[in-house]
DNA sequence: ATTGTTATCAACAATGATGTCGATAGTAGC
DNA sequence: GCTACTATCGACATCATTGTTGATAACAAT
Protein backbone atom coordinates (compact mmCIF):
# COMPACT_ATOMS: atom_id res chain seq x y z
CA UNK A 1 0.00 0.00 0.00
CA UNK A 2 0.95 3.94 -0.06
CA UNK A 3 2.80 3.48 -3.59
CA UNK A 4 2.99 5.60 -6.42
CA UNK A 5 1.06 4.35 -9.76
CA UNK A 6 4.25 2.66 -10.54
CA UNK A 7 4.54 0.86 -7.33
CA UNK A 8 7.55 2.70 -5.75
CA UNK A 9 7.49 4.34 -2.43
CA UNK A 10 7.34 8.19 -2.41
CA UNK A 11 10.36 9.69 -0.90
CA UNK A 12 9.82 13.52 0.45
CA UNK A 13 12.35 15.52 2.03
CA UNK A 14 11.45 16.56 5.24
CA UNK A 15 10.14 19.91 4.57
CA UNK A 16 7.96 18.95 1.51
CA UNK A 17 6.44 15.81 3.36
CA UNK A 18 5.71 18.53 6.51
CA UNK A 19 4.57 20.79 3.97
CA UNK A 20 2.03 18.21 2.59
CA UNK A 21 0.85 17.24 5.96
CA UNK A 22 -0.21 21.12 7.04
CA UNK A 23 -1.93 21.17 3.70
CA UNK A 24 -3.82 18.50 4.71
CA UNK A 25 -4.22 18.87 8.21
CA UNK A 26 -5.60 22.07 6.72
CA UNK A 27 -8.14 21.28 4.44
CA UNK A 28 -9.48 18.12 7.14
CA UNK A 29 -9.95 21.08 9.73
CA UNK A 30 -11.82 22.96 7.01
CA UNK A 31 -13.84 20.07 6.06
CA UNK A 32 -14.06 17.48 8.83
CA UNK A 33 -13.80 20.35 11.98
CA UNK A 34 -11.26 19.82 15.34
CA UNK A 35 -11.81 16.21 15.48
CA UNK A 36 -10.71 15.62 11.62
CA UNK A 37 -7.75 17.03 12.76
CA UNK A 38 -5.60 13.58 13.96
CA UNK A 39 -2.62 11.96 12.82
CA UNK A 40 -4.58 8.85 11.25
CA UNK A 41 -7.13 10.69 9.09
CA UNK A 42 -4.40 13.45 8.02
CA UNK A 43 -2.15 10.19 7.23
CA UNK A 44 -5.22 8.48 5.31
CA UNK A 45 -5.82 11.77 3.28
CA UNK A 46 -2.06 12.91 2.27
CA UNK A 47 -1.76 8.98 0.94
CA UNK A 48 0.83 7.97 3.69
CA UNK A 49 0.83 5.31 6.68
CA UNK A 50 0.26 7.32 10.22
CA UNK A 51 3.80 6.22 11.55
CA UNK A 52 5.00 8.52 8.70
CA UNK A 53 3.61 11.62 10.10
CA UNK A 54 4.57 10.90 13.59
CA UNK A 55 7.63 10.35 12.17
CA UNK A 56 8.02 14.02 11.40
CA UNK A 57 5.52 16.09 14.09
CA UNK A 58 5.82 13.40 16.94
CA UNK A 59 2.60 13.62 17.86
CA UNK A 60 -0.94 15.05 17.08
CA UNK A 61 -0.56 17.69 19.76
CA UNK A 62 2.72 18.99 18.30
CA UNK A 63 0.75 18.60 14.59
CA UNK A 64 -1.93 21.08 15.55
CA UNK A 65 0.62 23.15 17.14
CA UNK A 66 2.77 23.48 13.70
CA UNK A 67 -0.76 23.74 11.44
CA UNK A 68 -1.82 26.83 14.46
CA UNK A 69 1.63 28.85 13.69
CA UNK A 70 1.92 28.20 10.14
CA UNK A 71 -1.81 30.32 9.99
CA UNK A 72 -1.55 32.25 11.91
CA UNK A 73 1.44 33.37 10.37
CA UNK A 74 -0.36 33.39 6.82
CA UNK A 75 -3.42 35.10 7.91
CA UNK A 76 -1.72 38.14 9.81
CA UNK A 77 0.97 37.91 6.26
CA UNK A 78 -2.28 38.78 4.12
CA UNK A 79 -3.91 41.45 5.85
CA UNK A 80 -0.21 43.02 6.23
CA UNK A 81 0.38 42.75 2.65
CA UNK A 82 -3.22 44.45 1.97
CA UNK A 83 -2.28 46.97 4.45
CA UNK A 84 0.73 47.90 2.80
CA UNK A 85 -0.91 48.05 -0.69
CA UNK A 86 -3.07 50.63 0.87
CA UNK A 87 -6.20 48.81 -0.42
CA UNK A 88 -9.63 49.96 0.44
CA UNK A 89 -11.14 49.42 4.14
CA UNK A 90 -13.94 47.33 2.41
CA UNK A 91 -11.39 45.31 0.42
CA UNK A 92 -9.21 44.56 3.39
CA UNK A 93 -12.01 43.56 5.56
CA UNK A 94 -13.69 41.28 2.89
CA UNK A 95 -10.11 39.59 2.54
CA UNK A 96 -10.02 39.31 6.62
CA UNK A 97 -13.28 37.97 6.82
CA UNK A 98 -12.69 35.62 3.75
CA UNK A 99 -9.78 34.03 4.97
CA UNK A 100 -11.00 33.21 8.60
CA UNK A 101 -14.43 31.85 7.84
CA UNK A 102 -13.26 29.74 4.57
CA UNK A 103 -9.32 28.45 5.45
CA UNK A 104 -10.49 27.42 8.69
CA UNK A 105 -8.12 29.91 9.73
CA UNK A 106 -10.79 31.80 12.43
CA UNK A 107 -11.99 27.73 13.46
CA UNK A 108 -8.19 26.85 14.27
CA UNK A 109 -7.26 30.21 16.15
CA UNK A 110 -10.81 29.75 18.37
CA UNK A 111 -9.66 26.01 18.77
CA UNK A 112 -6.59 27.77 20.85
CA UNK A 113 -8.60 30.65 22.98
CA UNK A 114 -10.87 27.93 23.88
CA UNK A 115 -8.40 24.91 24.50
CA UNK A 116 -5.48 26.39 25.95
CA UNK A 117 -6.83 29.35 28.53
CA UNK A 118 -4.42 31.69 26.85
CA UNK A 119 -4.34 33.26 23.47
CA UNK A 120 -0.61 33.04 22.45
CA UNK A 121 0.28 33.18 18.99
CA UNK A 122 4.14 32.46 17.88
CA UNK A 123 6.97 35.09 18.28
CA UNK A 124 6.73 35.42 14.74
CA UNK A 125 3.33 36.44 14.41
CA UNK A 126 3.14 38.77 17.19
CA UNK A 127 5.18 40.88 14.88
CA UNK A 128 3.05 40.84 12.17
CA UNK A 129 -0.10 42.12 14.78
CA UNK A 130 1.58 44.93 16.28
CA UNK A 131 2.73 45.87 12.71
CA UNK A 132 -1.08 45.67 11.39
CA UNK A 133 -2.32 47.70 14.33
CA UNK A 134 -0.06 50.66 14.04
CA UNK A 135 -0.47 50.85 10.55
CA UNK A 136 -4.61 51.07 11.21
CA UNK A 137 -4.11 53.28 14.26
CA UNK A 138 -2.27 56.10 11.72
CA UNK A 139 -5.50 56.12 9.44
CA UNK A 140 -8.08 57.15 12.53
CA UNK A 141 -7.58 59.86 14.29
CA UNK A 142 -9.29 59.42 17.20
CA UNK A 143 -6.96 56.87 19.30
CA UNK A 144 -10.03 56.06 21.48
CA UNK A 145 -12.09 55.09 18.87
CA UNK A 146 -9.62 53.30 16.78
CA UNK A 147 -9.06 51.36 19.53
CA UNK A 148 -12.77 50.12 19.59
CA UNK A 149 -13.38 49.83 16.38
CA UNK A 150 -10.27 46.91 15.87
CA UNK A 151 -11.48 45.55 18.91
CA UNK A 152 -14.84 45.29 17.27
CA UNK A 153 -13.72 44.25 13.74
CA UNK A 154 -11.38 41.38 15.66
CA UNK A 155 -14.42 40.00 18.02
CA UNK A 156 -16.57 40.38 14.75
CA UNK A 157 -14.24 38.72 12.38
CA UNK A 158 -13.67 35.77 14.85
CA UNK A 159 -17.53 35.24 15.54
CA UNK A 160 -18.31 35.08 11.86
CA UNK A 161 -15.61 32.15 11.47
CA UNK A 162 -17.22 30.07 14.08
CA UNK A 163 -20.89 31.16 13.29
CA UNK A 164 -21.23 33.11 10.42
CA UNK A 165 -23.46 30.61 8.42
CA UNK A 166 -25.71 29.55 11.29
CA UNK A 167 -26.64 32.94 12.15
CA UNK A 168 -26.97 33.95 8.63
CA UNK A 169 -29.42 30.95 8.17
CA UNK A 170 -31.10 32.22 11.35
CA UNK A 171 -31.84 35.75 10.81
CA UNK A 172 -33.08 35.07 7.46
CA UNK A 173 -30.29 36.62 5.39
CA UNK A 174 -30.08 35.61 1.88
CA UNK A 175 -26.30 34.92 0.02
CA UNK A 176 -26.27 38.80 -1.26
CA UNK A 177 -26.74 40.20 1.86
CA UNK A 178 -24.21 38.09 3.54
CA UNK A 179 -22.02 39.00 0.97
CA UNK A 180 -22.50 42.70 1.30
CA UNK A 181 -21.68 42.77 4.89
CA UNK A 182 -18.22 43.34 5.05
CA UNK A 183 -18.99 46.61 2.66
CA UNK A 184 -21.26 47.67 4.85
CA UNK A 185 -18.98 47.32 7.88
CA UNK A 186 -15.97 48.90 6.69
CA UNK A 187 -18.71 51.82 5.15
CA UNK A 188 -20.17 52.18 8.63
CA UNK A 189 -16.66 52.62 10.59
CA UNK A 190 -15.31 54.96 8.32
CA UNK A 191 -17.92 57.48 9.55
CA UNK A 192 -17.16 56.84 13.36
CA UNK B 1 -19.88 0.62 41.65
CA UNK B 2 -22.15 3.52 41.07
CA UNK B 3 -24.17 3.27 44.27
CA UNK B 4 -24.74 5.50 46.51
CA UNK B 5 -23.35 5.84 50.44
CA UNK B 6 -25.86 3.30 51.41
CA UNK B 7 -24.86 0.57 48.71
CA UNK B 8 -28.23 1.49 46.66
CA UNK B 9 -28.71 2.17 42.88
CA UNK B 10 -29.74 5.74 42.83
CA UNK B 11 -33.00 5.92 40.72
CA UNK B 12 -33.97 8.79 39.10
CA UNK B 13 -36.86 9.84 36.59
CA UNK B 14 -36.05 10.47 33.37
CA UNK B 15 -36.13 14.01 33.31
CA UNK B 16 -33.60 14.49 36.31
CA UNK B 17 -31.44 12.49 34.62
CA UNK B 18 -31.33 13.90 31.60
CA UNK B 19 -30.93 17.24 33.41
CA UNK B 20 -27.78 16.27 35.49
CA UNK B 21 -26.14 14.28 32.52
CA UNK B 22 -26.56 18.01 30.51
CA UNK B 23 -25.71 20.21 33.31
CA UNK B 24 -22.46 17.44 33.80
CA UNK B 25 -21.78 17.75 30.06
CA UNK B 26 -21.74 21.93 30.50
CA UNK B 27 -18.81 21.64 32.93
CA UNK B 28 -17.15 19.21 31.52
CA UNK B 29 -17.18 21.36 28.27
CA UNK B 30 -15.78 24.09 30.11
CA UNK B 31 -13.16 22.50 31.60
CA UNK B 32 -12.04 19.86 29.18
CA UNK B 33 -12.99 21.64 25.74
CA UNK B 34 -15.13 20.23 23.49
CA UNK B 35 -12.87 16.62 23.58
CA UNK B 36 -14.05 16.38 27.09
CA UNK B 37 -17.51 15.94 25.84
CA UNK B 38 -17.82 12.35 25.23
CA UNK B 39 -20.36 9.88 26.86
CA UNK B 40 -17.91 8.23 28.83
CA UNK B 41 -16.59 11.10 30.38
CA UNK B 42 -19.66 12.27 30.99
CA UNK B 43 -20.89 9.29 32.55
CA UNK B 44 -17.75 9.28 34.92
CA UNK B 45 -18.39 12.15 36.20
CA UNK B 46 -22.31 12.52 36.84
CA UNK B 47 -21.44 9.25 38.40
CA UNK B 48 -23.23 6.64 36.30
CA UNK B 49 -22.19 4.05 33.80
CA UNK B 50 -21.43 5.13 30.15
CA UNK B 51 -24.73 2.90 29.15
CA UNK B 52 -27.30 4.93 31.28
CA UNK B 53 -26.22 7.67 29.71
CA UNK B 54 -26.62 5.81 26.44
CA UNK B 55 -29.84 4.84 27.41
CA UNK B 56 -31.24 8.80 27.54
CA UNK B 57 -29.64 10.16 24.64
CA UNK B 58 -28.86 7.55 22.18
CA UNK B 59 -25.60 8.52 20.92
CA UNK B 60 -22.89 10.82 21.66
CA UNK B 61 -23.98 12.75 19.11
CA UNK B 62 -27.52 13.37 20.38
CA UNK B 63 -26.13 14.39 23.39
CA UNK B 64 -24.41 17.13 22.20
CA UNK B 65 -27.20 18.33 20.04
CA UNK B 66 -29.53 18.07 23.47
CA UNK B 67 -27.01 20.22 24.99
CA UNK B 68 -26.70 22.70 22.53
CA UNK B 69 -30.15 23.19 22.07
CA UNK B 70 -30.55 23.66 25.90
CA UNK B 71 -27.54 26.00 26.01
CA UNK B 72 -29.48 27.66 23.15
CA UNK B 73 -32.79 28.42 24.48
CA UNK B 74 -31.55 29.58 27.92
CA UNK B 75 -29.40 32.26 25.96
CA UNK B 76 -32.44 33.54 24.22
CA UNK B 77 -34.60 33.68 26.50
CA UNK B 78 -32.35 35.72 28.46
CA UNK B 79 -32.04 38.22 25.61
CA UNK B 80 -36.35 38.41 24.73
CA UNK B 81 -36.78 39.05 28.40
CA UNK B 82 -34.81 42.32 28.50
CA UNK B 83 -36.15 43.21 24.88
CA UNK B 84 -39.93 42.51 27.02
CA UNK B 85 -38.96 44.60 29.36
CA UNK B 86 -38.34 47.54 26.83
CA UNK B 87 -34.55 47.41 28.29
CA UNK B 88 -32.77 50.49 26.67
CA UNK B 89 -30.29 48.95 23.81
CA UNK B 90 -26.92 49.53 25.47
CA UNK B 91 -28.40 47.95 28.15
CA UNK B 92 -29.36 44.92 26.28
CA UNK B 93 -25.85 44.55 24.77
CA UNK B 94 -24.36 45.23 27.98
CA UNK B 95 -26.21 41.89 29.39
CA UNK B 96 -25.94 39.87 26.03
CA UNK B 97 -22.35 40.30 26.28
CA UNK B 98 -22.56 39.81 29.84
CA UNK B 99 -24.36 36.49 29.75
CA UNK B 100 -22.49 35.31 27.27
CA UNK B 101 -18.84 36.08 28.55
CA UNK B 102 -19.57 35.42 32.20
CA UNK B 103 -21.16 32.13 32.37
CA UNK B 104 -18.91 30.59 30.05
CA UNK B 105 -22.37 30.40 28.12
CA UNK B 106 -20.57 31.79 24.54
CA UNK B 107 -17.68 29.59 24.95
CA UNK B 108 -19.67 26.44 25.23
CA UNK B 109 -21.90 27.43 22.08
CA UNK B 110 -18.74 28.06 20.38
CA UNK B 111 -17.00 24.60 20.92
CA UNK B 112 -20.47 23.26 19.34
CA UNK B 113 -20.56 25.63 17.11
CA UNK B 114 -17.18 24.45 15.75
CA UNK B 115 -17.66 21.20 16.03
CA UNK B 116 -20.78 20.58 14.23
CA UNK B 117 -20.32 21.99 10.57
CA UNK B 118 -24.04 23.38 11.05
CA UNK B 119 -24.93 25.47 13.92
CA UNK B 120 -28.35 24.28 13.67
CA UNK B 121 -30.84 24.92 16.81
CA UNK B 122 -34.03 23.35 17.02
CA UNK B 123 -37.61 24.70 15.99
CA UNK B 124 -37.64 26.30 20.08
CA UNK B 125 -35.15 28.57 19.66
CA UNK B 126 -35.54 29.57 16.20
CA UNK B 127 -38.65 30.83 16.78
CA UNK B 128 -37.32 32.87 20.15
CA UNK B 129 -34.98 33.85 17.39
CA UNK B 130 -37.31 35.43 15.24
CA UNK B 131 -39.07 37.04 18.12
CA UNK B 132 -36.07 38.67 18.86
CA UNK B 133 -35.23 39.93 15.16
CA UNK B 134 -39.08 41.20 14.86
CA UNK B 135 -38.71 42.97 17.82
CA UNK B 136 -35.22 44.80 16.96
CA UNK B 137 -36.64 45.40 13.48
CA UNK B 138 -39.92 47.30 14.77
CA UNK B 139 -37.59 49.75 16.28
CA UNK B 140 -35.87 50.11 13.09
CA UNK B 141 -36.76 51.75 9.70
CA UNK B 142 -34.83 49.86 7.33
CA UNK B 143 -35.18 46.51 7.49
CA UNK B 144 -31.65 45.69 5.31
CA UNK B 145 -30.27 47.40 7.93
CA UNK B 146 -31.56 45.75 10.54
CA UNK B 147 -30.51 42.11 9.48
CA UNK B 148 -26.79 43.43 9.45
CA UNK B 149 -26.61 45.24 12.54
CA UNK B 150 -28.23 42.20 14.27
CA UNK B 151 -25.82 39.75 12.61
CA UNK B 152 -22.87 42.40 13.68
CA UNK B 153 -24.25 42.37 17.05
CA UNK B 154 -25.01 38.29 17.12
CA UNK B 155 -20.85 37.23 15.90
CA UNK B 156 -19.32 40.27 17.83
CA UNK B 157 -20.88 39.08 21.18
CA UNK B 158 -19.89 35.06 19.89
CA UNK B 159 -16.16 36.76 19.33
CA UNK B 160 -15.97 38.44 22.23
CA UNK B 161 -16.73 35.61 24.61
CA UNK B 162 -13.92 33.28 22.76
CA UNK B 163 -11.00 35.77 22.44
CA UNK B 164 -12.55 39.16 24.06
CA UNK B 165 -9.61 39.41 26.58
CA UNK B 166 -7.01 38.00 24.74
CA UNK B 167 -7.41 40.72 21.93
CA UNK B 168 -7.92 43.86 24.30
CA UNK B 169 -4.72 42.33 26.14
CA UNK B 170 -3.47 42.70 22.52
CA UNK B 171 -4.23 46.24 21.77
CA UNK B 172 -3.80 47.81 24.97
CA UNK B 173 -7.42 48.20 25.87
CA UNK B 174 -7.32 48.78 29.39
CA UNK B 175 -10.43 48.01 31.96
CA UNK B 176 -12.57 51.17 31.60
CA UNK B 177 -12.30 51.30 27.32
CA UNK B 178 -13.33 47.63 27.79
CA UNK B 179 -16.13 47.99 30.33
CA UNK B 180 -17.51 50.76 27.58
CA UNK B 181 -17.06 48.82 24.39
CA UNK B 182 -20.97 47.28 24.84
CA UNK B 183 -22.24 51.06 25.37
CA UNK B 184 -19.96 52.53 22.78
CA UNK B 185 -21.43 49.77 20.28
CA UNK B 186 -24.68 50.80 20.91
CA UNK B 187 -24.68 54.36 20.43
CA UNK B 188 -23.14 53.86 17.20
CA UNK B 189 -25.50 50.96 15.95
CA UNK B 190 -28.36 53.59 16.72
CA UNK B 191 -27.09 55.92 14.79
CA UNK B 192 -27.06 54.12 11.59
C1' DA C 1 -47.74 -8.64 48.60
C1' DT C 2 -47.56 -8.87 43.93
C1' DT C 3 -46.75 -7.20 39.49
C1' DG C 4 -45.21 -4.35 35.73
C1' DT C 5 -42.24 -0.88 34.22
C1' DT C 6 -37.88 0.81 33.38
C1' DA C 7 -33.70 3.17 35.07
C1' DT C 8 -29.44 1.28 35.93
C1' DC C 9 -25.63 -1.75 35.81
C1' DA C 10 -21.62 -4.97 34.43
C1' DA C 11 -19.69 -7.35 30.86
C1' DC C 12 -18.85 -7.99 26.07
C1' DA C 13 -17.67 -7.07 21.28
C1' DA C 14 -16.34 -3.96 17.82
C1' DT C 15 -14.00 -0.18 16.35
C1' DG C 16 -10.51 3.15 15.81
C1' DA C 17 -6.67 5.97 17.28
C1' DT C 18 -2.00 6.32 19.15
C1' DG C 19 2.59 5.33 19.44
C1' DT C 20 6.57 1.84 18.92
C1' DC C 21 9.65 -1.12 16.37
C1' DG C 22 12.19 -3.42 13.10
C1' DA C 23 12.53 -3.79 8.20
C1' DT C 24 12.66 -1.78 3.69
C1' DA C 25 13.65 1.22 0.06
C1' DG C 26 14.80 5.67 -2.02
C1' DT C 27 18.60 8.94 -2.60
C1' DA C 28 22.78 11.43 -2.15
C1' DG C 29 27.72 11.16 -1.85
C1' DC C 30 31.73 8.72 -2.57
C1' DG D 1 28.80 0.12 -7.74
C1' DC D 2 28.91 0.75 -2.80
C1' DT D 3 27.67 2.88 1.48
C1' DA D 4 25.37 5.79 4.81
C1' DC D 5 21.42 8.01 5.92
C1' DT D 6 16.67 8.26 6.76
C1' DA D 7 11.91 8.66 4.94
C1' DT D 8 8.59 5.34 4.73
C1' DC D 9 6.19 1.22 5.59
C1' DG D 10 3.53 -2.75 7.80
C1' DA D 11 2.65 -5.02 11.91
C1' DC D 12 2.00 -4.98 16.68
C1' DA D 13 0.54 -3.70 21.31
C1' DT D 14 -2.08 -0.57 23.92
C1' DC D 15 -5.74 2.09 25.09
C1' DA D 16 -10.18 4.61 24.95
C1' DT D 17 -14.68 4.89 23.33
C1' DT D 18 -18.89 3.37 21.56
C1' DG D 19 -22.87 0.75 21.47
C1' DT D 20 -25.32 -3.80 22.70
C1' DT D 21 -27.29 -7.12 25.72
C1' DG D 22 -29.23 -9.51 29.39
C1' DA D 23 -29.80 -9.12 34.24
C1' DT D 24 -31.09 -6.52 38.27
C1' DA D 25 -32.97 -3.30 41.37
C1' DA D 26 -35.90 0.63 42.47
C1' DC D 27 -40.35 2.20 42.58
C1' DA D 28 -45.23 2.95 41.48
C1' DA D 29 -49.68 0.91 41.11
C1' DT D 30 -52.80 -2.34 42.36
Amino acid sequence: MNVNSEGKRIRRTPEEAKSLILRVASDRLSIHGLEGLNISGVARDAGMSHATVIHHFGSTGAMREALLEKMTHDLLSDVMVALNHHEEPARVLDQLFETLSNGGHGRLLSWLALDQQAFSPGSGSKGLFTGILDTIAKDQGDPVHAKQIIFLVAIAAMGKSICGDAIAGLIGMNETEAQQFPGWLAEHIQRI
